[in-house]
DNA sequence: TAATTTTGATACCGATCGGTATATCTGTAT
DNA sequence: ATACAGATATACCGATCGGTATCAAAATTA
């Protein structure tokens, strides 16, 4: 809602005429940029998650990629899910609706892992994965909140080192 | 940016000339309107802080006033931290500094409570105050987010629910 | 090469945007 | 009752909004 069409053609060098070939309308346009943007983030992070070998090492991959996120996402504009989530939350009902399901997924990717640590006998038998989930994404949503807002990498480092021992501590036996 | 004059005069039943006899313009308004909803939170949070007698007190009461911050924020439109930040990060700078200067204040906020726990012997002394206040504050913005993208409290209950369990076991000694 | 389809550029549309000048109203003090 | 002041309502402004109809230029197929 905050980038206007001629927002658009100054940025991308096309004209009205171009983007309305390609796209039904601008919020059709917004739901694709955002499909792209998160399909980046996905992919790089499932090719990081692929080399693992144990439920353990996927999770320390999980923290060590968004370690490095906030470089990663400069190059975009942030973080699709925390940009989409928090910010067309009234604007712009279907890209929130994708955004809020994406993170939902995600959210379900890191369960799957855990609830694969406990089964292997990686991780205590008695952990809620569905809870220890949803605290570990809103931890690493959480850090990449601020360090967007106040422009500083240390909120995610600092967050993905508490991460990593709270796995040490928490989930391993 | 998101909401119109058209959307403040419905929803007001003001007119435009009552809005503009009493603010400069439409950012202006923005930004009143935010300190408004932050000083709703401020001024009830402290009330609560005020009534602890430790710092480990106070941290529990701050993350018992979170437990609640679902259902308080809703009648205002979710949290004005959450919302500037990630809302206005490109759309309006002013509002955007305003929320980022909002933020640092209440980081530094939790910070000064843990070091008045280092100083009196509550907490640990090797406890570094700035880097826990950090991801403290990280992991309450990120369960805010997390239950106003996905419409659930549990969000918040389990964040705050680690949290505690966080202070008795990391911080006191 | 000719015909056809796809893509992009231009000009324009009505609607709405934020903002302002002016008139009208309301309450208070004299 | 009158005068004044502060606030609100109304009407209007130029600019910009998202979107479309039309036409030209490529690109593709035959």
């Amino acid at each position: 809602m905050g980038t206007s069409l001629s927002d658009l053609t100054k940025a991308t060098g096309l004209t009205k005429g171009a983007i309305y070939g390609n796209f039904k309308n601008k919020e059709e346009l917004a739901v694709q940029a955002f499909k792209l943007n998160l399909g980046r983030v996905v992919s790089s992070l499932n090719k990081e998650l692929q080399k693992a070998n144990s439920a353990r090492e996927k999770l320390l991959r999980l923290t060590n990629y968004y370690r490095r996120y906030y470089e990663f996402t400069q190059d975009f504009g942030g973080c699709p899910i925390a940009n989409a989530g928090a910010d067309t939350n009234h604007t712009n009902p279907i890209l929130f609706q994708f955004a809020k399901t994406a993170s939902k997924r995600l959210e379900e990717g890191i369960q799957s892992i855990i609830e694969e640590g406990i089964e292997n006998g990686e991780f205590r038998r008695r952990t809620d994965a569905e809870k220890e989930a949803r605290v570990f994404f809103s931890m690493i949503e959480g850090a990449v909140l601020m360090a967007s807002i106040q422009d500083e990498r240390k909120y995610l480092t600092d967050m993905m080192n508490l991460l990593d021992s709270h796995i040490e501590k928490e989930l391993n036996r």
